[in-house]
Order: structure tokens, then C-alpha cells, then sequence
DNA sequence: CCCGCTATTGATAATCGTTGTCAAAAGCCT
DNA sequence: AGGCTTTTGACAACGATTATCAATAGCGGG
């Protein structure tokens, strides 16, 4: 049984609140920030527990940190994310995931998944 | 100036020899194992040189490994990845492409770049 | 062919993100 | 409130990667 602790809603609503990928290490510090006392495993923890559950994204960044993001919708959908300022914007590609699969398929490649990700920058960076 | 070394391209052959991503650590291993007394750090060095050349493609594992593979064309390309064996196809999409660009600056995202890997099973794998 | 300069190597230590440990604290059910 | 279990958190452990730095070995010139 899953209990609910007031840590785990204090990650919830800390990675709710940001617009785009946060590390753990980052998210942690933050709520440090924040007056929170919440131990860094803790946070550790509860982010790969909302990965898991579908309530939050998660990706490796280029220096192999684990980056997470609540995401609105628990249907596949990949993201737009501003290199600069991590601002990230949820995309939906039908075209695309047809394309995944037809591509696997025709290698001979069963179970096929696929990592889709889009890096720019954002309206908001490209001006500044 | 850059030197050219035996160990280079013992790392550059061996890497060759590969059909699909390796880590680091597993290319040093496989290197002692056939004698040669190459260092850990020189595969690492020499790995992210070849990347930054171009002479090879690298990725984040899930599990945050960074991950080369030899590529044979220069050009841009993608991967379909078995993640049961590492066997690797490197396939090319300009539809992708295309879409990639234009999502990004529907979106006013500017300086787009992308990641773009499907994972399988390969025929080999999916009939074991 | 040998010299010497400098890039490279490699053993080791250091770093960094992440996970395991385990006693103490806090949920949840009755 | 009581009792049973999950969760927490400080800390140690871990694994991948990078920095350190003296020893080594390309490579160009004489």
C-alpha cells in the first residue's frame, strides 16, 4: 500500500510548479530553499515513484543527469525543451510515432519504443 | 596537433568491430581482454574524441551510461537500437527531419535540434 | 638517425549523481 | 490510542566519469 506523506505531495507540487525539466539534486536544493527539511534521497525517491506512475517525465540529459517534469497528460506525447532556460512544451506527433513503428517494423524489429525529444530555443531566449 | 597513437586506434578498430552501442567500460574490458594494456581513462578520452569528430555517435543509456557506436556516414542519422543485444541499424527520415524543424518553429523555438532513437527487439532477439 | 619538444598516456585520486542501509519517525487501520 | 509497516533521512557505498601529474612516446628538425 502507497502512503501518502506530505514529502512526496511537497515534490508533487515543487515539480508542478516548474515550467521545464528539473534535475533531483536541483528540485531538492529548491525546496531546501523553500524552508522545506526534506532529505535528498526522499526526493530521489519520489521522483522516480511519479515516473513510474505516469504523473512525471523523465529523460538523461547530455551529461547523464536524470531529468524530470510533471506532465499534464498520461498519453504519450514528447517535448519541445528550451536549451537555454529548460522551458519545455509538450508535443504530439501521430505522424510520427507512425513512422517509429513502421520503421522498426520493416528492420524486422518487434516491441518497438522510441525517444523522441526536440531541443531549441525558446521564443523568450531567442529574443534575449 | 593531434598525434596519432596506437591506442586510438585500438579504440577506433575496436569500436568498428562492434555492431551496436558500447560503453566505455565495456570497450576498455574487451580491449584487456585481448591484450591489450590500454588504460581506462585513454578509451574515454579517445571515445569523446571520435564523437567530437564525428567518427562516432554517442547516447545516454536509461540507466545514464554514455553509450558510442562507430558511424559509418558523417551525414545525419538516427538509430534503431535492439535493447536486448545492442545490435544497431542507423536509419535516415527527412520526413522526421522536416517535422522536427517545423514543430519547433511553430512553437518560436529557434536553433532546433533533436534526439531521435527507436528501441526494438531485433529479428534475432524477438524469435529467441 | 637521433634530439628534444610537447601531446598523450595511465595509475590513482577526486568528483558527482545516484542508490543502499538501517534506526527512528510517521501513516493508516481498528 | 495501539500496533504494524512503510517511509524517511543522514550517511555510507557505489559506479561512471574526469582531473592530476609524472613518465612515455609521436613527430619534426637537424
Amino acid at each position: 500500500m502507497k502512503r501518502n506523506t506530505w514529502q512526496r505531495q511537497a515534490v508533487r507540487d515543487a515539480l508542478g510548479e516548474r515550467p521545464g525539466f528539473v534535475s533531483a539534486q536541483e528540485l531538492h536544493a529548491s525546496l531546501r530553499e523553500s524552508g522545506s527539511p526534506i532529505g535528498l534521497a526522499t526526493v530521489y525517491r519520489a521522483l522516480a515513484d511519479l515516473a513510474v506512475e505516469g504523473d512525471a517525465d523523465s529523460l538523461q540529459s547530455d551529461e547523464g543527469e536524470a531529468l524530470y517534469r510533471a506532465c499534464a497528460s498520461s498519453r504519450h506525447h514528447h517535448h519541445l525543451i528550451c536549451r537555454s532556460c529548460g522551458r519545455t512544451e509538450e508535443i504530439e506527433a501521430d505522424d510520427v510515432e507512425e513512422w517509429a513503428a513502421a520503421t522498426a517494423a520493416r528492420h524486422g524489429y518487434t516491441e518497438a519504443r522510441h525517444i523522441i525529444d526536440v531541443f531549441g530555443l525558446c521564443p523568450a531566449c531567442s529574443a534575449g
